[in-house]
DNA sequence: TATGAATGAGTATTCATTCAT
DNA sequence: GATGAATGAATACTCATTCAT
């Protein structure tokens, strides 16, 4: 939907999608109802649909200004470094303080990426997350700093680790947001290196169903 | 609810577990109602709470199976093996080679572990399975193979890279389950390394907010 | 909707049959909510649904019932007579002594024959019982009894005279049935026949836009 | 509500009047909602209830336009004419040709004769036309041109044959007018002229429930 | 005159669960 | 064990109308 809107218009738009962020984020999408938004802001039904097309509609405004957000936020950590492997750290540590910021949106992101209606706008945004990781990577590979391996693939990997440390050490065990970053970077960077000796005879040999 | 059943009994139990996992996984928890189920199976409604207490237990019951007999293939790939990194590389072998049989699993676990509902479940099994992990690597580090660390932090970083490229390698780009493995085992080992050199002077001690 | 039912299954659609017949030709269908219809009959809302898959389907559920009814009713009346002229005469009674009966579905079909919604099923209905018309008119034009033309035309003109005065003549200034049909009948009859004077020079050269 | 407006008034007024008229035509009344109407023209809400009390209010307005303009088609056809049986093609011709250039209204007037709301505004233009038409068969009648009966029971006779007509005949098959008034009259005068003939031994006194 | 914002009762429909048979 | 029937609170969304500016 889009409508000329007053200030006051905006604002009341602001404040529906403010709310219904913390609604969403505490009680998920499908618990919270249209009613239950418009009167914890005391107005009336159809002040949500004059803002909103729909309850769907609202949650991928939602969504669609946090992943603009948090890439922005991203591309100024990073803007000007020459060093690819400094640019990965910068990333993830971007990332890592800008969810430190905005918990709700973590778990609201985490709900999008699995519901069938908004995996797709989900997947968009870490396709291209995923996409600016891998550029840093193949320059590190070029570089000889990086083992061989596929940049996309690594990059799922790093983002893989992000977000199962950042919930569980930032989110649930609320740890600094510092020291969750540098724990993530470490990993990261070290898988990014690889590993090549030998573990047990026979081992990478196995083979599955 | 538990009820002495007969052989008939057990059977439709099954029946029934068997296609709801199915609808689950494939239409998602809350869309799939308890009228699909009995419908898709042709027996009337009375039939389903005769077996469940709710629609909630019985997703709980398909969940609990699961990580069971995750768990069980897991320990039964890393049996007898003395070396712990070894017993790593197999048990992320195990799980991916597991999860590549059964798909449908993979959709469940992770829409439970955000659904308010169930996440403490998960949480659950997703310890187990961290601090089996922990074990191994704990006795890495005291064997001065894997770099010093939080086990059990490294665990979940493993958890998370193995998750996220079984979901975009095994079943988005549908690669070889045990090319998936080769994979996420060198990121996962090269991660326990760690990485220890200078990246660019100064970068760790960007703090953030 | 076709779901096997019980005897007491039966009775209840039919109860909710009849009462939102009652109801649609009273209120009309749009201002006749499902709730209104439940209530009632003093059962929950789940009733309704149970037994149809909308308000939409019930609707035409009795649409249907109706036109059938009527048809039936029409082809007794006309068996085995042999004149053609006796039967566009029985068929026109049978019409009006039908719709006396059945006082509910003249509005209902009057407003069906309208929304967008139902206009096609009604159009259709129409159509058979034209083309039914229509066969007993070819018929007397061949024994020369009726004048040349268009025999479907000329079954829509009775339908149109019947329809109008059925509502004016037995509806609204509650003439006996009987002497509806003597009226219908006397116009449509003479309308078939024609008329071929002249009724002022120049007057059926005036033409259109 | 009367108002006093200026010539720019006015016009948007007619402007509105024009515009739901298509919309109420094409969709309906119900289903055309008066957001409809003033996203249509790019005007904001409150433009229509300056002008119109309610949308009732204006559906009204257009019913009432709509009756005075045929009539006094109809009017400016008969003027003058002396013979009665001319009038009565004149006035049927004169329906038929206003119809045809104005085919909205004649959607519109379906609905309004039926919606509780509007059927009273629409007996009484009925009414009005009937009575014109009664006046004429009256004379007719006091002629020996027309046989015996009441003439405004004719006159409704007239009437359904024109409505029927019209609606297959020009808008659904797209018929000349011209020649769907010739259709019209011809079956229209015979009716008047009635039929007295004997069509089957003992029909007329075939009795209705 | 005109606008955008707001109201809130009302709509059809869903669905987990219960129950009499 | 099993069935069909019933419950009723809950949901997203609509829309004629009002109102402050």
């Amino acid at each position: 939907m889009t409508r000329r809107l007053t200030t006051r218009g905006q604002q009341r738009r602001d404040q529906l999608i403010g709310f219904a962020t913390a609604r969403f984020a505490e009680n998920g999408f499908h618990p919270t109802s249209v009613t239950e938004i418009v009167n914890g802001l005391g107005v009336g039904k159809g002040v949500f649909y004059w803002y909103f097309d729909s309850k769907e509609e609202l949650f991928i405004e939602i969504l669609r200004g946090a992943q603009q957000d948090l890439r922005r936020f991203q591309e100024k950590a990073i803007a000007n470094e020459p060093d690819p492997l400094a640019r990965i750290e910068f990333g993830i540590r971007a990332s890592i303080t800008w969810l430190a910021g905005h918990p709700d949106f973590f778990t609201l992101l985490q709900f999008a990426a699995i519901d069938e209606k908004f995996s797709k706008l989900i997947r968009l945004g870490e396709e291209i997350a995923v996409n600016d990781v891998a550029r840093h990577i193949r320059e590190g590979i070029d570089q000889g700093r990086i083992d061989e391996g596929d940049p996309v693939v690594l990059g799922h990997a790093i983002l893989g680790v992000t977000n199962q440390l950042t919930r569980v050490l930032l989110f649930e065990k609320k740890y600094e947001p510092g020291s969750v970053a540098d724990t993530v970077i470490r990993f990261a960077l070290g898988g990014l290196r690889g590993f090549s000796g030998v573990i047990a005879a026979g081992a990478l040999s196995v083979t599955s169903t």
